[in-house]
Formats: structure tokens, C-alpha cells, sequence
DNA sequence: ATGAAAGCGCTAACAA
DNA sequence: TTGTTAGCGCTTTCAT
């Protein structure tokens, strides 16, 4: 029952000033070996513990990092979000969250939600942002990063897979295994990860004077990947693709049921079917997709450093637009190249 | 470039008094509808918004809602966190999110953690408190709700499914089904989920005079519930159960995973699987998995209600400890009753 | 209906 | 090293 404690109430009880007890609890502040000790037993008898929000108000900074979040059944990002969790509480940090839908009308309210707490950055993950969303963060001081997007505006950080490499090993993969009729389904077109996995898988295919067999768009979610799929394969077998590249694993866990239980199809003997993310439930075996490797804690700590370079000083801060090569994780959702077609392939790891 | 705008500025700006613009922006103070329009206009023209860590300080609410999960890599509790984003929103709150370990040592730090943010309330999914933590919530006067777990401490709701009652509807299928031979993994022994789930399932053996043939713990997590499932399956044929209950359905999965593709097992024809929560991945058709389901809508909904009774008024506010009722969700994972044994069986629903 | 003034709990100069 | 003082941006009496 003792209600909030202030540092005013330490203070008394300890016979000191306020700003004493305000100092022995700021790291790296000036206080006798004699005064630190007085004021802790006094602050642990009564069981204060320091304000944040009003320590946010005097110094400008509140230690809460702002995340948006727009696919939250896609695994990856739960993956995600744990992963920021666990590296900011290590920098003393907290997150605040806000789940958006993809209509960027509904974004622009919720990163002004975000910026009413005061936050001192905000990580979006996969979601388009506009320029004068940014503007805002930018007028009241707080940085931006994108993860796993990357959009050409002025003065944020932007940290991604290497989508193009990504979809052209994807397609080099696909092509040497003896694949001819390639289709691929489409994430949401307005993504930049979407765009470059297909302008990647498309050059490859070009350079091997293939063209796309098929496409349909999925959107990233899981009833239009269904659907995509249907249109895709329900049709005489000489006009259905004999492989196809999802542009991410969510959508080709779907994809995999479709084809086996209504298409009645073989993975990988009638089709081979290749993802991107490597989220957890990739490597099942149920799924054993083949699949592009997002590396997940590489990107989470890239996008760290490019933001707390920005929160730790402003002035000098550069603007990054990282992209992280990852591999393709080879498991058994492809047929393999064969093995007199293997130009230096030894690895799982394409 | 225009830094953080204060309601001083707006005021100067619209050359009223600072409280004026606070009232504008307080819903229900008393503003004649000049003054208001004025103040908005200028609170326009200068991107104003209050700051809630600033009104946080001085109405002594928040409006954050802190947060514990932590079991995240089960969908069950993404697809939870989402819906209470979602209804938080609608309220005006939001989230400050918190991963725990199950150790109850970290859990202490945590929720001082949170508790220095000043949230309005916590909820706190699927973690075992102790009661001195509690009453460190009550002496700061933050409400708590547990979620999906139900625990003896003075002072605390906690919203769950009718674990037990779920427990006999698993034991009851499975019997009508012809089983004799049922297995159980559990999940971690310290929940009240995972023992009132395994109080109903024996209670209603019990009441058939059919003894539990096997017993594993998987403790609520992938790695240890593949372990599980190779002891209890990885035997001569005889010493095999014919059936398994799966404490949830996160472990479910991957129990269906090690029988298909260690033990060679055929579902439901040499083993039928039945899992608990209805997760999402349970209704993949590759799964398929029967399992009793959380209401989550409602239970997210009742945890809300208890909170913020709590929240809205201390004074009044009573203790509350809910469970929600769910149906068995019948789908191919288990071996159906007999036609001529289904007494009074009619739905998908048991 | 409006303005003046006090103060939420804290940090950060500034003196001493 | 310590205490004094002045705010951070806001809500909320209290006068008017």
C-alpha cells in the first residue's frame, strides 16, 4: 500500500537533498561512496524506483522505441519482434507497439500515435511509408528505419535482404535443376521486397533466354496466395508451370497445401515449389521448403546500429541503405540440379 | 524542421491563454466553440499534438498497457497479442510489450520494468506469478489480469478456457473413438493450463476405468516435445498408445512431424493426435488437427472487461476468475467414434 | 468560459 | 561532492 514513491520521499527519509537521490540513480553521476550507500537503503526501504516518464519529460528522451507491424501471421516477424525485444531490453530500451494495417491511410495515424509517447525512434517492418509520414518523424526528431523495405526517401536508413541476388539464385536454382516452366506468385506489388525478388528471379531467367511461364498475385497473404494458386495450377498439365517461386514462405506454406491436397500434386516430383524468409516453419519436415534465408539476426542488429547511430548523435548520423546477402537454404520442397549439371554447387547453401 | 510544438506556442500563436488549448484538446472541458476552432487552427497550422508522456505525468494515466508473453513462438499467443492491439486501440491504450522466460527470477526485473513506465494495467499471458510481485503491482496501484493462466494469489483476475472440462472432452472423444491405449505429453507442470488439461483428461479416463498407458513431459516447446514423442513412440509396437493428447497445439505439430516422419506413423490410422487451443496452423489441411479451441475473441475481450474495471475503478472493482467454455474442433488428425457409438454426437463439434 | 498559478517527478545547470 | 533552483509540457484548481 505505500503508493508511488518519489525521490522527494527517499530524500527525506535519508536526510539528503532530492537531487542526491536523483544523482545516485543517474549512471555516471558524481556521488560519495557514503551518499550512494545512505540514499539506496533509504530508496529500497520504501521501494522507489525512479519515474521513467518523468525522467523522459526533463531529458528528452524516454527509452521506448516505437515498431509497426503490418503481417503478424507471417512467422517471420514474430521471429522479428522477439528479436528486437531481446537486443533493445539489452540497451535499456523498450518497445512500444502499433500493428497497422497495409492501407497507408490508417499508417499515417498511427505513427502520429506513435510519436504522442515521445519515442525516441521508430522501426517500421514492411510498410510503405510516405514522405510526409517521414517529415513529421524528421520535425519532431525522431528517426526512422525501415526493415525489410527499402523506398527511396530522403533521410532514412533502410535495411534489407539482398532481394534481387536473392531471386536470381532462386531462379539458377530452379533452372538447373532442369526446370523450364517456372511460375512465380507475386507478394503485395507495392513492396520493394516483392519487386526485387521478381526483377531478380526475371534477369536470371533471361540471361537463360526463359521466360516466366506464369504469375498470379498473392499479396502476401494467405487466402489470395490460396487463390493465386488455384488459378495457377487448375488446368490441363501442359499449361501449368512445373515449378513455382513464392515471394515468401507464408504464402508458400499455403501454396504447398493447395497443391498437395486439391491439386492432388507431388512436391517436388510434379512441382517444385521455392520460398523466401526461411521462417521457422520452413524447415518442418512436413514443408522442408527450399527457400532464401533472410538472416534475421544480422538485419535486426544492422537496423540497431542505423538507428541508435541516429538517437546517439544526430548531427553526424548517416543515412544507410544496407542489404544483407543470404543464402538459399536447399532442402526438399526443389527437385535438385543434377549432379553432372552442378556447376560448384557443394554446399546446402546455393 | 519545426521541433516539438508545445501548447505554449499554440497559444501565442492563437493568442489565447496556454490552459485554454489544453482544454481544447481535453475531451469534455468546458471551450466555447470560437475558442476551440481557433486553437485547432493554429494547432493545425503548427503540426501540434499534446504529449502524453507530459499528460501522463500530471493525470497520473498513462494509457499504456504493459504487456508479459512468453511463449511467442506459439501462433496462439501472436494471434492474442494481435487481438489485444487491436481492442486496446479501440480504447485509446496502447502496448508496451515485455518477452519473459519462464524463470520467475527474470520475471521479477521485468515487471519493474514495467511498472517504471507508470502503465494503467498489465496483463500478463500464460507466466506463473508469485505474490510478491503482485503486491508490487498493487502498492504501485497498477492492476493485473492474468491470461491463460489461473493462479491462487489475492487480488489478481485471471481469464482461462474450462481447461478441465476441455481435458474430459479430449478423454471422451478419444474413447468414443475405440482408444484404450492414450498417451499424454504435458506441458510445462508448473500451469494451471497444463494441469487442469491433464486433471479432466484422467478425470474422465478414470470415469471409463481406463488408466493413462503413457505419460512425457514436452514442456510447452518444440525441442522438447520431439524428445517426448520419440520416448513414448520409439518402442515395440505393444507399449505403444494408439492415441496421444497433446498439451497444446504448438507441440501438437511437432509431434505430428516426429510420428509421420521418425516414427513412421500413419495419422490417424496407426495413432490419432488431438492438441489444444485451435491455432491457427491446426486447420492446415497437412495438419489438420483436432483440438479444443480458445475463444480467444472472447477471452481477450473478458481480460479487457477485468482490467479495466480495475483501472476505471480501484474502489469497486472486484476480483474476478473466468473460464471460457470451448468446443472440441473435430477434424482429421484423430480417429472418429463409431456411427453406432456417437451418443448424441451431431456436429463437428464435441 | 477563460486566464493565472501551482505542481506532477524528475534532471541539469549553477552555486557553495 | 552536495544543495538550490529552474524548468520539461501538461492538467487542474481557483479566481475572474
Amino acid at each position: 500500500m505505500t503508493g508511488k514513491v518519489t525521490s522527494q520521499q527517499v530524500a527525506e527519509l535519508a536526510g539528503v537533498s532530492q537531487s542526491a537521490v536523483s544523482r545516485v540513480f543517474t549512471p555516471g553521476a558524481s556521488v560519495s561512496k557514503k551518499m550512494a550507500l545512505k540514499v539506496r537503503e533509504s530508496a529500497e526501504q520504501l521501494g522507489y524506483r525512479p519515474n521513467v516518464l518523468a525522467r523522459a519529460m526533463v531529458s528528452g528522451k524516454s527509452r521506448i522505441i516505437g515498431i509497426v507491424v503490418s503481417y503478424f501471421e507471417n512467422q517471420f516477424y514474430t521471429e522479428i519482434l522477439a528479436k528486437f525485444s531481446e537486443a533493445l531490453k539489452e540497451r535499456g530500451y523498450h518497445i512500444l507497439i502499433f500493428m497497422a494495417s497495409v492501407e497507408s491511410h490508417a499508417l499515417e495515424e498511427v505513427m502520429n500515435d506513435i510519436l504522442d509517447y515521445q519515442v525516441d525512434g521508430i522501426i517500421v517492418a514492411s510498410v510503405n511509408l510516405t514522405s510526409d509520414i517521414v517529415d513529421g518523424c524528421h520535425s519532431a526528431g525522431v528517426p526512422v528505419v525501415l526493415f525489410n523495405r527499402s523506398q527511396d526517401i530522403a533521410g532514412v536508413s533502410a535495411i534489407t535482404s539482398e532481394n534481387f541476388a536473392g531471386g536470381r539464385k532462386v531462379a539458377d536454382f530452379l533452372l538447373s535443376g532442369g526446370h523450364k516452366k517456372i511460375g512465380y506468385i507475386a507478394g503485395w506489388e507495392q513492396a520493394s521486397t516483392q519487386r526485387d525478388r521478381e526483377r531478380g528471379l526475371i534477369s536470371a531467367l533471361e540471361d537463360a533466354n526463359v521466360e516466366m511461364f506464369a504469375r498470379e498475385v498473392g499479396n502476401f497473404n494467405t487466402e489470395e496466395a490460396r487463390e493465386a494458386t488455384r488459378r495457377m495450377f487448375q488446368c490441363p498439365e501442359e499449361k501449368r508451370p512445373d515449378a513455382v517461386f513464392v515471394a515468401n514462405d507464408h504464402m508458400a506454406l499455403t501454396v504447398m497445401d493447395v497443391l498437395r491436397y486439391e491439386c492432388n500434386l507431388r512436391i517436388p516430383e510434379d512441382v517444385s515449389v521455392v520460398g523466401y524468409d526461411d521462417a521457422p516453419p520452413a524447415a518442418w519436415p512436413t514443408y522442408n521448403l527450399t527457400t532464401v534465408r533472410q538472416r534475421s539476426n544480422i538485419m535486426v542488429e544492422e537496423t540497431l546500429n542505423a538507428l541508435f547511430e541516429w538517437i546517439e548523435s544526430p548531427e553526424t548520423a548517416r543515412c544507410r541503405t544496407i542489404a544483407i546477402d543470404g543464402p538459399l537454404m536447399v532442402r526438399g520442397s526443389a527437385r535438385l540440379p543434377e549432379a553432372n549439371n552442378t556447376q560448384g554447387i557443394t554446399d546446402e547453401r546455393f
